[in-house]
DNA sequence: CGTCCACGTCTAC
DNA sequence: TAGACCTGGACGG
């Protein structure tokens, strides 16, 4: 599932399918979870969301004053007033690579559902956390992570100032394609979007992020236009920052699920959205992370060297110390070499 | 069978 | 700046 989109349209999701549904019991984790487990009981409670960047929030609210039923166990549920009343509780996820929500109608549940919230009717049914990889986690009592920043989809006017005051930040001395996937300023961004959004402006994606941003710095003003012309150009020609938050809002209205491995009508509309990541014709490399940044055109100056540059490079060098040697320390290089050469190519044998 | 790849953090040297 | 953390799909032999 899992950028800022797709966390916004899980949050759109539970809000819907939980909207009149009560909940009643404990909260259930998979035996094999390692993330904490959600001491909440609660005869009848809501559940709603809300997401920020890459985190979404739930809020567990018990319906009415309820007198804690099972004395004893009440000590250890969290949240619970001196009466035994179960308080509401907030858990803050992050989807890691393949988290999702899920309400399960069936008798079984959704593998890899690792945290499971029981309905009140019967046969129940279960808003459940599904991720399979596990990389996903979630808070108890959980806030929005502290450093990370305002959201590009919902927080638009915060994100682009915090941005902007803080160019000065070594964050932005890497390439701007790495830049974009720092939460502290980008948070929503990923792997996807960092690609569609540069593929829109063509900026090469190892150009200098501060290079970049520092171009929007004071943006012109063109005093001479009418305002309706200002805003109409503006539009046609979004800058960096402001892509960060019209590209992702594209895919939420979209609707359906965003990027989500299960074949669908949506899944289909999503590819077709694609323009760059994952086109056939794009170009890749890894970035300084080992991230496959997809791009068309330059890849910019802070390109890594590819595996070819770096053998070219060394050859440079391997001849620069042969001229600098004498005849006879070239012979006794060369064979160095030559015995190197024969001993990676009987290695190749093997 | 095996190897590579995937929408992202985390922590430890 | 590597790895660790995971499952599973695609593709090659």
């Amino acid at each position: 599932m899992p950028e800022g989109p797709e966390l916004h349209l899980a949050s759109c999701y539970i809000n819907t399918v939980c909207a009149g549904l009560i909940f009643s019991g404990k909260v259930e984790k998979s035996e094999v979870s390692k993330n904490p487990e959600v001491l909440f009981e609660s005869d009848a409670y809501l559940i709603s969301a809300t997401s920020r960047g890459k985190e979404i929030k739930l809020t567990l609210t018990p319906l009415k004053e309820e007198k804690n039923l099972l004395p004893g166990r009440g000590r250890d549920r969290e949240g619970l007033s001196q009466n035994g009343l179960q308080q509401p509780m907030d858990l803050v996820f992050r989807f890691g690579m393949s988290g999702s929500f899920k309400l399960a109608s069936g008798a079984e549940l959704p593998k890899h559902a690792h945290l499971r919230f029981y309905t009140k009717e019967s046969p129940h049914r279960a808003l459940c956390f599904v991720d399979i990889r596990r990389f996903g986690r979630w808070e108890v009592h959980g806030t929005w992570q502290l450093d990370r920043g305002p959201c590009v989809m919902l927080e638009y006017e915060k994100f682009r100032e915090n941005v902007l005051r803080n160019l000065s930040d070594k964050a932005f001395n890497k390439p701007i394609c790495e830049a974009l996937l720092n939460q502290k300023f980008f948070n929503g961004i990923g792997n996807y979007l960092r690609a569609e959004i540069l593929y829109r402006l063509k900026i090469p994606p190892f150009e200098k992020a501060r290079t970049v941003l520092e171009a929007l710095q004071h943006r012109k003003q063109s005093p001479d236009l009418t305002l309706s012309k200002k805003v109409k150009l503006k539009r046609e020609n979004p800058d960096l920052l402001e892509l960060c938050h019209a590209v992702p809002m594209e895919v939420i209205h979209m609707g359906g699920k965003g990027y989500s491995p299960e074949p669908s009508d949506d899944a289909a509309a999503f590819e077709e959205w694609l323009q760059c990541y994952c086109v056939p014709g794009m170009r890749s490399l890894h970035d300084g992370n080992g991230r496959t940044i997809w791009f068309q055109g330059e890849p910019g100056p802070m390109a890594p060297k590819g595996e070819h540059q770096l053998y070219s490079s060394m050859l440079c060098r391997v001849l620069l110390l042969l001229v600098g040697l004498g005849e006879a320390g070239r012979s006794v290089a060369c064979c160095g070499i030559i015995k190197v050469k024969e001993t990676s190519d009987a290695l190749l044998k093997l």
